[in-house]
DNA sequence: ATGAAAGCGCTAACAG
DNA sequence: CTGTTAGCGCTTTCAT
């Protein structure tokens, strides 16, 4: 390995020199900077980034804290952390925490022994934050909540105006019986969405019925079975809006099972627009879940943070990305 | 930060014990390593990996080089290794290239740089392979394939294994007519599962027929046209085998558009297993890839690389990785 | 514009 | 078993 003394020796100046040309911004001559440029290119001079790095006592990565990258959504977030960081010259370490707390504290004291510029937690079920803000590391949050006191950048997806856009629409393709299949009732997102269908419902005056909401466990079977409750009540619901596309998917089936025909006489609509969304048949209508967006900006919020040393100015410390109704087949206007 | 030699000075001892002590391997009383190690706690001490790897020269990282960690695929093989990679102590870089080799480039020159201890380049559509070789860097290879003369190490999935299967599957339910829509024809995979495919017919006696062979370009819609030729044609395949999940689906849009049943008048078999088979309607039959398993095994070859230095002894430089046929709604044996 | 020297925090000979 | 010493490769004062 060719080190800068090398180049030096070659050279016939000091390691400092060489040093300087190669950081290029600092006072030397034109002439040395590019004949010790030169000179290392010939020598295939490769620098070693642990010792620089070691020295400035920064490593250039940040860590990615996720529940499992094999997932859709969280395989969006870490494309568009990747991307953030890129441009920005960092490196992005993942560490999959599958929802153990342990794990994920590992991962953090791991990211800080390492002398990691910053972490972002993604979207984990862990609520808990205990360690984080005792290290001095930079963090930003995906889609969770810290009881701390100080603020701490978050950028979430915005599920409140996901469960009224959905709704809206719904409302504006003349329903006015509509039901709503959530997740599990201590989900936050479950509670924002539901809080977003509601808010449509008061906007247009339509009154809100309990048994036309639901709590499910976000898997398809149990949309499948809420649904079946829905259509065999006596006085059934035009159009359902499940919180996620799995669900949805299961109501497609239970509508089916019941002779009823999607969209023709039952409008269906899911949340977060994954892919199995467009391969259904008929092909979800959704919200889309701006993952990628997401994860880009909470790469460049820590970037930021990173460089100038302390939270964006200008933007609140939380900022929401709202998604769009991504229309396809299984909504219809209400007909009579 | 505490550094050993506040340790040191807080123990009344030298730096050098510190480390042992911390190391907990080396020659070093008991009495005195448990006093440092209790002292170094009380101290907050933190390691700084930084300054170890740099003295060690190595990273305790790998690269992973992808294509692009959102996709479903891709997103199994990270997981994968990173898993294997934990379990020996080493964490995970990931740089996604999105088919560019020269962004290939400037991660191999990346990882090589941050002394990383090894890169796993996974399924990318680049076929060159330009400069690892040369760094000494331990690298494997996932589902692609290298003109070096010296051995290397690949994890594969088993692509004709996977022709052979869906094929002798749908034999087995009977089915002689049995059609193939490929993917492009100048994919690797794609050639060796129509070489699976053409086994198998000869295997069980049955004439190939190159009406019966289309070449799609992996998505959907091509799916639907080729398969539109075929349910058209004058003697109609009474099965239809995809090279992927998503022209699989669009195989049973056509089949639908032309009146047939699936699968009662048309079994349709997809290949990959990705998420989209197990909600398509009906559920689709399919050939798993086994990317997690691959990706596992790709990082545990990689480690042992590193540990020992060399290539594993005992198994192949390459190893092929079987899926299964997954079974399920469109696929149906040949009445009467 | 350049060089000398120090040092980041840790580990690893080598001595004792 | 423990201490001394040296050094990994680089950057950065501080002189000149």
């Amino acid at each position: 390995m060719v080190s800068i003394y090398d180049i030096a020796k070659a050279a016939g100046m000091s390691a400092a020199t060489v040093s300087r040309a190669l950081a290029d911004n600092d006072k030397i001559s034109r002439s040395s900077r590019d004949r010790i440029q030169r000179i290392a290119e010939e020598m295939g001079y490769r620098p070693n980034l642990l010792a620089r790095n070691f020295r400035q006592k920064s490593s250039s990565m940040i860590g990615l804290i996720t529940d499992d990258v094999s997932d859709e959504l969280s395989g969006m977030i870490a494309k568009g952390v990747e991307q953030a960081l890129r441009e920005s010259g960092f490196s992005m370490l993942v560490w999959n925490v599958h929802h153990d707390s342990e794990n994920e504290q590992s991962a953090i004291d791991y990211f800080a022994d390492m002398q990691m510029d910053g972490v972002i937690l993604a979207d984990s079920t862990l609520d808990a934050l205990a360690e984080v803000p005792t290290t001095k590391l930079p963090f930003v949050l995906i889609n969770r909540y810290s009881s701390a006191e100080e603020p701490v950048s978050i950028v979430c997806t915005d599920d409140f105006a996901g469960g009224l856009d959905a709704t809206d629409y719904l409302i504006k393709l003349n329903h006015r019986k509509i039901a709503y299949i959530n997740g599990p009732e201590d989900w936050y997102s479950s509670i924002r969405r539901l809080n977003g269908y509601t808010e449509a419902l008061n906007q247009h005056h339509i009154p809100f019925r309990s048994e036309y909401v639901k709590h499910g466990d976000w898997f398809e079977d149990s949309g499948y079975r809420l649904a079946l409750e829905l259509f065999r009540s006596e006085d059934p619901p035009t159009a359902v809006f499940a919180a996620n596309d799995m669900m949805a998917i299961g109501i497609i089936d239970a509508a089916r099972e019941c002779g009823l025909r999607v969209p023709e006489d039952v409008s269906v609509m899911g949340y977060d627009d994954r892919t199995i969304a467009r391969y259904a048949r008929p092909r979800l209508t959704t919200i889309s879940l701006p993952m990628l967006e997401v994860g880009f900006i909470a790469g460049k919020v820590l970037c930021e943070m990173i460089t100038t040393g302390h939270m964006p100015e200008g933007k609140t410390a939380k900022q929401l990305v709202r998604g769009n109704v991504i229309e396809r087949e299984t909504t219809a206007p209400l007909k009579g």
